[in-house]
DNA sequence: TTATAAATGATAATAATTCTCAACAACAAT
DNA sequence: ATTGTTGTTGAGAATTATTATCATTTATAA
């Protein structure tokens, strides 16, 4: 019987070959990360991620690797400001990022109506609108809750 | 009578004290750059003209002053992905932008109907919400035209 | 004025990203 | 299955972006 990992492993390789792009160990592993993990992971732990899990990889397939995925329209940047680093998600169902300016956790709003607003653009602009992204910026309740202990302690 | 030049100047000068931010050469002539250019200019970009308009400026001060006002939500942090290099944009009136993945040209559409999501993110979330941004990709007019050309030409 | 708290800027230090190219691996055609 | 071709990987170098340091200068309030 098929353990969770090799499950997971087999449908991102499906997602490779229905996309066109060469079946590597390394492409195999990052993306099934990608489409389960809900870190939203940044470079270095999805590099980490792929050694832990016993494949060699270098830094540089990692960012190879993720701008062909992002060139084909399988995962999403997210610029999670404070900290400057990346971040990537797999994006098949629409959706947002709700983003603590505090700690960088990021969460996902299922909601696709933000999407509505990429026909006013198209008839603005004139350009041929690929995809869109919408961000919110705030204080997660844990941090909340931190936040005012601290402001009490002064 | 003042130029055009002294008045852009004389208002990021009240801008600034209105925000009780200590009123330097350098940090009234990128504020006014950034009110009133549509470039959504890159740091560099910032750099090059505050030197260009006879004032000294190194490029520590422009990030620290771009900071501040991003600090303070006078302007905003766009990341214009393809280049990599981040963007900067005044941001009193609330629109979103629309980026080419070609020529990272950005123009603003004026239409605050995206805001109405962050209601949806602070219910479903529990996020103290800050603010939002809302980025669509695309091709623009002028680089469809051209894309369409070389496509021809192989 | 003058005191003082803060900003500037030259440069160093660090961190992130891209480049290079030899060795290797995937996969289509046989 | 074997092989040839084309594309991928990876170690480290090169480059680029960003942050830190701190002596000097400046803005502002008293």
């Amino acid at each position: 019987m098929a353990t969770q990992e090799q499950n997971t492993l087999l449908v991102a390789a499906n997602k490779l070959k229905s996309n066109k792009i060469k079946n590597t160990p390394q492409r195999q592993v990052i993306l099934s990360y990608l489409m389960t993990s809900h870190a939203h992971p940044s470079i270095e732990m999805i590099f980490k991620y792929v050694r832990k899990n016993g494949f060699s990889v270098s830094l540089a397939t990692v960012y190879n690797t993720l701008q062909l995925f992002v060139d084909h329209n399988l995962i999403i940047e997210i610029a999670a400001d404070s900290g400057g680093h990346m971040r990537y998600d797999y994006f098949e169902v629409p959706h947002y990022h709700v983003i603590c300016v505090n700690c960088n956790k990021i969460v996902d709003v299922f909601d696709d109506s933000y999407k509505k607003n990429e026909k006013i653009a198209i008839a603005k602009t004139g350009y041929q609108v690929l995809n869109s992204q919408y961000e919110v910026y705030g204080v997660c309740p844990e941090c909340q809750v931190k936040l005012k202990n601290k402001a009490v302690r002064i």
